[in-house]
DNA sequence: CCGGCTTTGTGAACGTGTGCACGAGTGCCT
DNA sequence: AGGCACTCGTGCACACGTTCACAAAGCCGG
């Protein structure tokens, strides 16, 4: 088993894909399934199996010709290189709706991601427990962070006091922010931010049926084949 | 004011900026700030000034050269473009914690997006209310979807469920699917699908994390000047 | 041991997205 | 009225991402 890694850069389309090759990977190797070619992969992860061969290669992992992936090696291989090797615990600031059903939701501890605290300011929340931690004071951040050698934080705030707890999670030394308020975050550089925001997925789909309407003088019935489709 | 629609197809990565741009101007708007400059725009939204202005060209809405764009038109443009001149009703397929999450978020009607309905497979959960909306049976379904005219319907079940929720969605007549479920789901290429992957985003930031720490010769003090980030 | 079949890895072409730089309008001030 | 400062709209070049197509490499049966 070769030990070199090759660490060339990887491109951002491939890296996020990765993760979904993981998961499939996954639930090959639990079907104790221990090799599977590119083509194949590809119908899986609804992609094209060109890009699977391409994304694949970046990870210096080799297949083998006329056989295929080994699935395990691949697998070991994807988790090394996102970092799963160990875990990366995170805190999140804000104990709402959406904190609560992310603390609670449980998925995150079981992959990777255990919950190192959870930070409100309203001392009406400050207390109760969610998923098995403690609400804490905000104030308390640093010393979460610091103390848990968190390097990434979840904001679940109201837009409204989005980017003050991006500041605070930054100033307590977190790199890594995923955002659920609809706000621009501003951050320096150095931190990387991913956004999830479900207004803009709707208005992109709602943009979709629109155009569709604009153009009705055509089919009724959905016509089309059956295919694949990701992100 | 010109009624033309230019009707120009609008690439995939404008139509993903617009929501941000309306958020935007939204707030702007609320301040009584009827002008705006695409570099201020831009600023705000976290991109380059050439890009809000290539993105807005597409609208065919122009602005004054020398002075700026007219906020309400701009949101007027937009809104339009996005399809929101009208409400989208949409279904919740999976009353789960995530399913209960969303239906009880509210943040969806006050967006144009009411909950036209939630449905589970889950005996024990029909009949109880999530935010003003009686969880009905899964069979249901065809019914809401046609007689609330829904298209867009929300994945939030459990992976293993997702595949055949997303085929009773189509079923029924939904074109738009939002899926939160990690899994890829197959359907008719006419149907258009987004998904919202807590852990791919996740593994995303781990990945550059595992890749700053590769390199962590570097400086410890987090250098660099402060920027605006989006998704 | 050879020939045929399979599947990888990648060069090259193409398409999409980004950002600079500048011409072309517009409004304001003198 | 003329000049100046400002800002839009967009042509162009470049970077990034996708897909095709094929040579190289490995396996297997005879």
């Amino acid at each position: 088993m070769p030990s070199e890694r090759p660490r060339r850069r990887i491109p951002e389309a491939t890296v996020a894909r990765l993760p979904v090759y993981l998961r499939i990977l996954g639930e090959q190797a639990d079907l104790e399934i221990d090799r599977i070619s590119s083509d194949r992969l590809a119908e899986l992860a609804g992609v094209n199996a060109a890009k699977v061969r391409k994304d694949l290669s970046y990870l210096g992992s080799y297949g083998t010709r006329g056989v295929g992936y080994e699935v395990g090696y691949l697998v070991y291989q994807i988790r090394r290189e996102l970092g799963l090797t160990h875990d990366w615990p995170v805190v999140i600031v804000g104990a709402g709706n959406l904190g609560q059903a992310l603390a609670g939701y449980g998925g995150f501890g079981e992959r990777g991601y255990p919950v190192a605290g959870v930070v409100d300011v309203d001392p009406a929340k400050i207390g109760s427990v969610l998923g098995g931690v403690r609400v804490r004071h905000i104030d308390e951040l640093a010393q979460i962070v610091q103390s848990r050698r968190v390097n990434i934080g979840v904001v679940a705030t109201p837009p409204a006091a989005a980017q003050d707890a991006a500041e605070r999670l930054v100033r307590a030394g977190v790199t890594s922010i995923l955002n659920f308020a609809p706000v621009v975050l501003t951050v320096p550089r150095s931190v990387e931010v991913r956004k999830v925001d479900l207004a803009v997925e709707l208005q992109i789909l709602s943009y979709h049926e629109q155009r569709r309407a604009d153009g009705t003088l055509r089919s009724v019935g959905g016509a089309g084949a059956t295919r694949s489709a990701s992100a």
